[in-house]
DNA sequence: TGAGATATGTCAACAAGGCTGACTTAAAAC
DNA sequence: GTTTTAAGTCAGCCTTGTTGACATATCTCA
């Protein structure tokens, strides 16, 4: 509205001209809401929110790991975290272990039923992403993955390979 | 872990003899966070937030629409929208008129400098999307959102594939 | 025409889950 | 032995969701 019409397009251009992706854009947000509305409803009955069912999912997946990884990975604050933490710790679902090479550490670990929530939670979406995908070509998933990895920031990606890759942080204990 | 394994399948099983797909839960997580990321840090200079978002994005989609229409499409209660829809109308973003046919409905509209920010989010998001695209195969796109559409509770996509097409419902002013 | 249904608006209170800022403690590092 | 680091905690605030109750205007239908 306000900006002079430019001739050429410079590469990484905001590109006004183009027409917005409305339908990706509103694809996104509507199989977002209904893949994290699955776990709602059964960590309702353990009193748990979305907060607890994401540190209860990296704990699961990265058993091991110290306060300060698990917050570099969902970007909160340790106050935020605290809050959660503390009641998955209280309803036994984690454990906390004092690090041994660094005692300063806190090192966190589900419980088995810790882990079996998160199983359950990590299941139940599964079955939604494989009905998602079972009357594709086989190549669907891969293209999911692919687009779904491209659209996180990439200065993030390296570190998103790495915790894909789901290595354990048990060494520590 | 402590299940009987089955010999066979029934389809619609939950499945639970399968690996849980983190790569696709945990992309999923991190590409929709940076996705509504962008958004937010320029809302913030208006004293908005995602719930602004929400709203002004589908009012400017469907010019015309109802309150009930609106919350149909959010799923939210109308004391949660009303908040935001209010501020949205005090600062000039959105305008409301009186139904014709049905003097009872409100009608909503964004003026003109809430579909300037309306399209300006699009394009910051759309700027993302066609970043995520412009490597891979020129199927990808289709890939992507026929995906994401997948992953969408079967009895709401009826509804998402009518709100996609973007009929405005100006018809009725 | 009058009763009831419908669309919207509003008040009050509450909960979840983010945030900032300030401060403590224990352990490691130098 | 001082400084830095990892974690915990207190207090207060914001946004955005919730429930429940009730008001108003308008439409529908017998």
């Amino acid at each position: 509205m306000s900006e002079p019409a430019r001739l050429q397009r410079v590469p990484g251009d905001p590109t006004p001209g183009d027409p917005p992706a409305y339908d990706l854009i509103e694809l996104f947000f509507f199989a977002y809401r209904d893949f994290v509305g699955d776990p709602d409803r059964i960590l309702a009955d353990y009193g748990f929110g979305r907060a607890h069912h994401r540190v209860l999912h990296f704990v699961d997946r990265q058993s091991g790991l110290t306060i300060a990884e698990l917050l570099d990975i969902l970007k909160i604050t340790k106050q935020s975290l605290n809050r959660v933490l503390k009641e998955l710790i209280e309803k036994g679902f984690v454990e906390v272990r004092t690090g041994t090479q660094d005692r300063r550490q806190r090192l966190l670990f589900t419980t088995a039923q810790g882990h079996e929530l998160a199983l359950r939670l990590a299941r139940l979406q599964t079955r939604r992403i494989e009905r998602a995908l079972e009357n594709g070509a086989p190549e669907l998933r891969e293209a999911a993955g692919r687009f779904l990895l491209a659209m996180i920031d990439p200065a993030e990606r390296g570190e998103v390979m790495e915790i894909l890759s789901g290595r354990t942080k048990e060494a520590a204990q």
